[in-house]
DNA sequence: GCGACAG
DNA sequence: ATCTTGTCGC
């Protein structure tokens, strides 16, 4: 239907804005925002992309639940396809990570992308998108807000819904990690693997940290 | 109409 | 995200 071949991104063929906000609604419908694993978590996937002229510079990064060791780092380089705008992230780095993804030759169980999940306007941001896309079990974690209201207890209310959470970090008051539903996974599952994998004193959770690092490297060279 | 707005 | 000097804080 919208995506007939998995790690393929092409937005159902869709052209203009109003068609991809169209399929962000359908797609909203599809995700499952409870926990349906099939074995146990030992490793997290972290993705990020960063920009160089027109190249984008991908990389992924598996990292060991347990000791924090890195298992596989892949990155691949490819042309900016559109431009960034709010809400439509997906056009602008979904491919760049579905392409990336395909590298990785050993397994992981969640993947975390570098922008929100279901805290979006349409409760389809790029961590849904992945998702559904690839079939995986994937959580969103922003560096800023796109939409909501942090509450007192630290969740994120959005349109009278709890959609997200703020990791706040423990040096700088003013950051905070936005963790949100991608697909297939809990928001208390969510926050309790992203907290578990986040280095004390840090509040970016280390395979993004990692990725966002390595992908910075690719696009100096 | 105006402002806000993931990276 | 990226471009960028000095500057604030641990």
């Amino acid at each position: 239907m919208y995506n007939t071949n998995p790690y393929e991104s092409n937005y159902g063929n869709r052209t203009s804005y109003a068609e991809v906000i169209k399929l962000q609604k359908e797609l909203a419908k599809k995700v499952i925002s409870r926990d349906c694993f099939d074995s146990s978590i030992r490793s997290i996937c972290g993705v990020d992309v960063s920009y160089k002229n027109n190249i984008a510079y991908c990389s992924a990064v598996i990292i060991d639940k347990e000791n924090f060791k890195i298992i596989e780092m892949v990155s691949s380089e490819s042309k900016i396809k559109n431009p960034y705008i709010p809400s439509l992230f997906i056009l602008r780095e979904s491919e760049p990570i579905l392409q990336t993804l395909k590298l990785l030759t050993k397994s992981f169980q969640i993947l975390l992308v570098d922008g929100h999940g279901v805290l979006h306007p349409r409760r389809c941001g790029l961590a849904c998108y992945v998702g559904i896309s690839t079939n995986l079990h994937t959580i969103g974690v922003a560096k800023s807000l796109l939409c909501g209201n942090v509450q007192s207890n630290n969740f994120v209310n959005h349109d009278g819904e709890t959609l997200g959470y703020a990791l706040k970090s423990t040096n700088n008051l003013k950051k905070a990690a936005y963790i949100s539903v991608g697909h297939k996974i809990s928001l208390p599952t969510s926050i309790e693997l992203v907290k578990m994998i986040t280095k004390t004193n840090q509040f970016v959770p280390e395979p993004l940290r990692v990725a966002d690092k390595l992908s910075k490297e690719q696009n100096s060279k």
